[in-house]
DNA sequence: CGAGTGTTTGATAATGTTCAAGAAGCGTGG
DNA sequence: CCACGCTTCTTGAACATTATCAAACACTCG
């Protein structure tokens, strides 16, 4: 049997213990902002249980496609770019667990890039966010327009980055958001967070070269205002950090 | 009576010829996807006569304020932008005649950025639009969902601008851009129209320096890419610069 | 005319890219 | 457990692009 099947049929759900592990992820990202509603709340249970696993570089959503399939990141990294004629990438933003893939403010939206998954990423589809959002009562409005409303939000920090500021201020900046919205979702443990991003990824998202990226990071180190062991980074002083890259969520 | 106030006082209505043919302008936006349902046409016209000039400069949205006042840009130009600590400054997005400002699709939405008017500005408060965007069959729906769909478009076109293309590139691209939303509002004649930019404007959209902006802008017009004089500008081989800066809509 | 704003030019410096090659890390199969 | 191949990371040197600074010029408006 070829590698490539092996491959493809490894894991395409979780296992049970992971399966509650994330079903539990999922619900308190849902509810954060209070409880579901009744019929929501089962509606929203019953969609979990069809969560499943994309591989590592799997297209999530295609550029052009209907946005109508909203899905919950439950764990693992995506990222939404677009590739140029000549190869370039330009990556816009970053999906992190605990956020929505496939939802748009609008009805018949459609996708001005395409999503693809970084890691594995385990993903639970949750079609009645759809509605929601129009729903001015709904608790899983409440919570898709805020996560819609931050998606923004990191998109115009992410033009600011790539217009105005040097590679430093770039790289901190786009820690900064790491760390933010991990620590939201409780990835961030004594100030530190997993970042299973290559450098070339990295570079795709700041605009630079591979290998400024790297002499970027490498300075940012010496000057102790980062420090990282394997995948795992930790941010120095963060109010330091923010000021020097004029950050804010 | 001192220069500030008088010119306050200027023109902050249009006189009857104009204003009657900034009402033509609004309707035939409103309407490029059909006609406009009765009620709605009613209330637009309505709304119509209640347009304002604003002067160049003058802040249309604070950052951070409710978008909850729809208002249709009638004539003139406007920006999106934020300005960091030190004084850089970045443009997100332009706003041109027949876009909205103050739209959003979320319902408690706030702004992100402020949004300047750079020339005068004639403006046409439409709080319908506000309503409309939620509803599916609104003929005024589909318009506002239409133009907020072009905002993100541009907004992640800008993206990939500042990430991953040269100054040449980005130049022409914005350039295009301008080039495709103004033809498709009749500002375009012989394939030329007013830019009334300056070039630090340009600058801080395009992430660049003004002085590297100008020898970019003389190099295109050098090797005959684009053609000006005054505020005038004319693109050359819309095919040919297209295919430069990997231009797609 | 004189002030202010915007454009143009030249010289120089900083920032970032490219190319090339070696080192380190990691999963796979023997 | 090691050897292999692959990807990722690291480093140096040459180069390109873009920024910065300073000054001159052009244009408009009161």
């Amino acid at each position: 049997m070829p590698a490539e099947i092996t491959r493809a049929m490894t894991r395409t759900r979780p296992d049970r213990a992971e399966a509650i592990r994330l079903r539990e992820f999922a619900l308190h990202c849902l509810t954060r902002h209070g409880a579901l509603g009744a019929l929501e709340g089962e509606n929203v249970r019953a969609s979990l249980s069809e969560m499943h696993i994309s591989r590592p570089g799997s297209e999530l959503i295609a550029e052009g496609a209907r946005l109508d399939k909203p899905c919950l990141l439950l764990d693992g990294w995506g990222v939404r770019q677009r590739v140029l004629n000549d190869g370039r990438r330009q990556i816009f933003s970053f999906v992190l667990p605990g956020d929505v893939i496939g939802l748009s403010a609008r009805r018949e939206g459609t996708a001005v890039c395409t999503t693809v998954a970084l890691t594995e990423a385990a993903l639970a589809p949750l079609p009645l966010l759809a509605e929601a959002v129009h729903e001015e009562q709904s608790m899983l409005g409440h919570v898709a327009r805020d996560l819609l409303s931050q998606e923004e939000s990191f998109l115009y920090n992410q033009v600011l980055r790539l217009g105005r500021q040097s590679a430093h201020e770039r790289m901190i900046s786009l820690l900064l958001e790491f760390h933010a919205r991990l620590q939201r979702v409780g990835f961030v443990r004594d100030g530190s967070f997993a970042l299973p991003l290559t450098q070339e990824i990295l570079s795709d998202a700041l605009g630079l070269s591979v290998v400024h990226t790297n002499r970027t990071l490498q300075q940012l180190k010496r000057e102790h205002l980062i420090a990282s062991k394997g995948s795992i980074i930790s941010l120095g002083n963060l109010e330091q950090l923010a000021e020097m890259a004029d950050w804010r969520l």
